[in-house]
DNA sequence: GTAAATCTATCGATAAAATCTATAGATTTA
DNA sequence: TAAATCTATAGATTTTATCGATAGATTTAC
């Protein structure tokens, strides 16, 4: 058995095809058909089934490959020990954010952190905190970026920054006269909210749950950016709320609109995630450093309250 | 960077000596030169310091050989895998005893397992629990059979069976004329000990420190062997404690001697223990049947109370 | 229903590698 | 100082991995 033969099992398990899986790991189909058989042969067992289209892994098969993918992985880390000790920073890096993440944080500390760090390959992913748990267990993803805690047994999880929530209040609507909003002021039925699977949602669900303490489940409206929600608001149809980061480039008129919670104020926890083998620790700090940074500057909130980004 | 470069690696790693580790690995001492110094090269990296004699890892060298020993123990764990699929129960397997359960527990499920399982190639090994947990953890013991609970987190403990303690009082001590004796009539300054390192010692410090409430640290004598802290006792030097197991074949005048104790009777725990990886899973639950089931005829006690065999 | 397309296995050739024997060079032991 | 021990190197040999070409099987398209 060797490391290259558990690669092919992985790529030819992955694409379901013996001749795409040849082109992403660079070798011929015969190669690949003849490795694995030799691993087959080995082993003494059928790691795929040949008969169904496209091709299956069978029982054992299953087994096999989550095993292959243990020791690809751990091998891979070889690199990354020596790197780390070098002091090397570089190599490729994927890093998955969620969502309501993305388009605020992103253009904060992308520049900078490939300016300073040339060497890395960032490549960036947008996925939903649950898609992001499960590439960080199969090592698709190196890091991620998403709101905790989520207290996952094999993820670790280091706070970027506290980012507060703020309401955003159109003209007609009962609180527009506030100041200051409270959470006891939060009617879940009168909020818009990205549809499920954001766990911004659930957020702001668990902070009306928080102070009205009955949940109900027939929203009213459901988008998947803040910019719709935004509109909708406009038109009337509710006040909305959001993250900090995204009410520092909207217009004048809509500022106009937000409003602040009363301290303590309701705020996600925002962390980088990574796996709690510690691949690519380097990268991770170098990312750490440079995101809490840029968000230093931007955040200066002092008294909030964490809402678990979690559904319940 | 192949498996076999790495088993190259831990086999020079462990002999310090590369003519050794090539005899070990089966090959010729230039092959695993050449391999070991590919490796390095790949790496770019020194893992021995051959200036040394005998010679030593770098520091990088040391972490090397560590993720090495990870990569090369999940590697090995595939044919397990299959194995485990087929139901196959066989190969090598490394079991590690503590020293005062190995005599008397070893003979007791020896014959009737090998008898069973032919084609498992036991290898028994003696040693104290930090032993038996350190070789668990770099893959030189399969499993291992000790006192419990120890709750380390990356050591599985299943629970073989319960043993209580027997007091063995000599004639002339004031405790002789009991029927029965009781944890508070313990006098840890009065017991004859097993030297340091055996955790049966460290059972029964506890246990006196948890009638007595105050441990002292000069004791009079220590011994390596129960047969030794017999003819002590005998000598009129003190009473003893002994594991139950240990009574079953002992004189019959020696017998007159032993007190149990009041229900519940302290006892210790004696679990099998395996790495969390559960390398090997179908000879370990093997084990577990086969020990538990000559044992279960040999103990029945109903109300005890487990003593710690962590030193505290 | 047939032809074309797609996919995997097999064959023989070739390039790459791992391993061997023999031995040089260095260090330690006697 | 000689002998013994140990690792590295060189060259030859065997083994292995990969390739290109193609056969055989199945699916897709018309």
């Amino acid at each position: 058995m060797t490391i290259t033969q558990l690669k092919y099992v992985l790529a030819v398990a992955e694409q379901q095809n013996f001749t795409k899986a040849a082109q992403k790991t660079f070798v011929t189909q015969p190669t690949l058909s003849m490795q694995i058989q030799k691993l087959e042969d080995e082993l003494d067992i059928q790691i795929f089934d040949r008969t169904k289209k496209p091709i299956e892994l069978t029982a054992i098969g299953n087994k096999i490959v989550s095993q292959a993918r243990s020791i690809v992985n751990e091998a891979e880390r070889m690199q990354d020990i020596v790197d780390q000790d070098k002091g090397y920073i570089g190599g490729e890096f994927r890093l998955g954010i969620i969502p309501t993440i993305m388009p605020t944080l992103l253009p904060m500390f992308l520049k900078n952190f490939t300016n300073k760090y040339p060497k890395v390959q960032l490549k960036i992913e947008e996925h939903t905190t649950e898609n992001i748990i499960s590439k960080l267990m199969d090592g698709h993803l190196d890091a991620a970026i998403a709101a905790t805690p989520l207290s996952h047994e094999k993820v670790k999880e280091r706070v970027l920054y506290y980012e507060p929530f703020v309401g955003y209040i159109p003209d007609n609507h009962r609180l527009s006269a506030e100041k200051k909003i409270d959470k006891s002021d939060l009617d879940i039925d009168d909020i818009l909210l990205l549809e499920d699977g954001h766990c911004f949602r659930d957020g702001v669900i668990n902070l009306c749950k928080a102070s009205k303490g009955r949940p109900q489940d027939n929203f009213q409206l459901q988008s998947g950016s803040f910019e719709t929600l935004i509109k909708l608001s406009n038109e009337g149809l509710g006040m909305t709320l959001l993250p900090y980061l995204h009410t520092l480039d909207i217009s004048k008129d809509q500022r106009k609109k937000l409003r602040f919670f009363n301290e303590p104020s309701p705020a996600r926890e925002v962390s980088i995630l990574h796996h709690k083998n510690e691949l690519k620790m380097q990268i991770i700090d170098a990312l750490y450093d440079v995101v809490s940074g840029v968000v230093r500057g931007a955040i200066a909130f002092q008294d909030i309250k964490v809402i678990s980004p979690k559904k319940s």
